[in-house]
DNA sequence: AATGACTTTGCAAGATGTTGCAGGAAAATA
DNA sequence: TATTTTCCTGCAACATCTTGCAAAGTCATT
């Protein structure tokens, strides 16, 4: 049996037990109670359930199906998520964009990388609000709804004024010609000053929006220091990557 | 059965009958009475709830879910807030402040207001996120757990550049001599920023936090525009009515 | 296939956490 | 004050965790 899959075994028996006890799944999943304490250390790193002695419990006791389904978009894009963390190196600055992809990426990032996180989305603070291992600083400027980050001039200038070692570029169109574009104007003019001010930026991107355009231009695909991406397929990343783009 | 299931058990229980007994949680949890007391005191140091002679009580009177407790201090701040949007033009710019009475004020605005918020506190955001009758700014900065608010420079030098109409002060203690004063140097700074680019200033404040102070200063209560409270005798406020200060 | 770098797994020894118990201290009650 | 109840402390037995290590497995490259 893979690994993921004793991880995927273990958060279904968290579900319906709302407890797990390692002596237990030692027997069910027949390996050693070391390797399943080591499988839970790693969920609870990645914040997918609460390590206890003896066993584990889920991360929050509440209403469960609230929770789930924001925590579904977010585990289908925890491959992304995840490839992006493995970049993270201990005390950098990193831009985290709006998207579900971008807040997959702040639900992945590991408890003891004392990174300081830049954002202008609302749902990012509020995931990041109990982490107190990470240091969050929030653009200010005009509340944009559509999206539920901030906008604007305030926006932009504010991260003008900063020099960030990473940009997590969130959900959007990629077209090779085309580039990286966006849908609202506001948003994509603040996705600018965010590559502007980044030393690398990667944009967290499922397969399905490959090879599609919007309205608003972003930035051409040689801007990007590579792609993250879900897919397996490499035909799909093949055109990207003879373009001399870094595929993660 | 895992010590953290006990610990929700207890808080379980706790909830239900406003009170546990130790010698009956030994039964029911089929522990010994000194590990239940062990237990009592571990939760009792992380603030779950009070450690009394025999067993324990709820740690606060009222509402213990974090939102349910939103919704009562709103509820009983109400008469506060009604006074506060009555002071209110249409098209407006406003401050508004952290705080459960400022909270209350944003969920009062009414509906045809056309104003312009601006705010450095998260719940605030929240509460406005559906109101597409009014434009929003927030004032972006360092995230400050403990008021979930912004501050810092990039915070106060937001609402330097900024001039609003009204500032509604957010809960903070109030004292004739020591003027108004609040728990966090951080926020006192920001509070400071707004005063100063308000056209008028007006304190929400309950009657229990009239004639306290805390550390750090804000400003004189002669630099306010008013007082707002939900006190109806007149013996409390007289003191501030002869020195000249507006009571709403 | 074979190689070498890397990950995963199970094991063992020592460290740490948990629990119930006993004896004495402290607090409430009579 | 005497008595009862509850609380704290130290301790021993036990369970669980950590760490390091070696064997087995995985994977890309040759």
């Amino acid at each position: 049996m893979l690994k993921e899959e004793r991880f995927q075994q273990i958060l279904q028996y968290l579900q319906k037990d709302h407890k797990v006890i390692l002596s237990d799944l030692s027997k069910v999943l027949k390996v050693s109670e070391d390797t399943v304490r080591r499988d839970i250390k790693e969920l609870s790193a990645q914040n997918l359930l609460k390590e206890v002695r003896g066993g584990a419990l889920p991360h929050s006791p509440g209403p469960v199906d609230f929770k789930e389904r924001e925590n579904y978009a977010i585990r289908k894009k925890q491959v992304i998520a995840k490839k992006a963390v493995g970049l993270l190196k201990q005390g950098q600055v990193i831009i985290l964009d709006s998207g579900t992809s971008a807040l997959a990426v702040a639900n992945a990032i590991p408890k003891d990388l004392n990174i300081t996180v830049v954002t202008n989305s609302f749902p990012i603070i509020e995931m990041l609000a109990s982490r107190k291992d990470i240091e969050v600083f929030f653009a200010g400027g005009k509340l944009h709804r559509e999206s539920f980050i901030t906008t604007g001039h305030d926006s932009i200038s504010f991260f003008e004024n900063l020099r960030a070692d990473i940009f997590f570029l969130g959900v959007c169109s990629i077209d090779l010609q085309q580039g990286v574009t966006g849908h609202y104007y506001e948003e994509c003019a603040v996705k600018r000053a965010m590559i502007k001010s980044s030393r690398e930026v990667y944009a967290l991107s499922t397969p399905e929006k490959l090879n599609t355009a919007e309205a608003f231009s972003i930035c051409l695909v040689n801007s990007l220091s590579g792609i993250i991406t879900s897919s397996s397929e490499s035909s799909v990343m093949k055109p990207y990557k003879d373009a001399g783009i870094t595929i993660v």
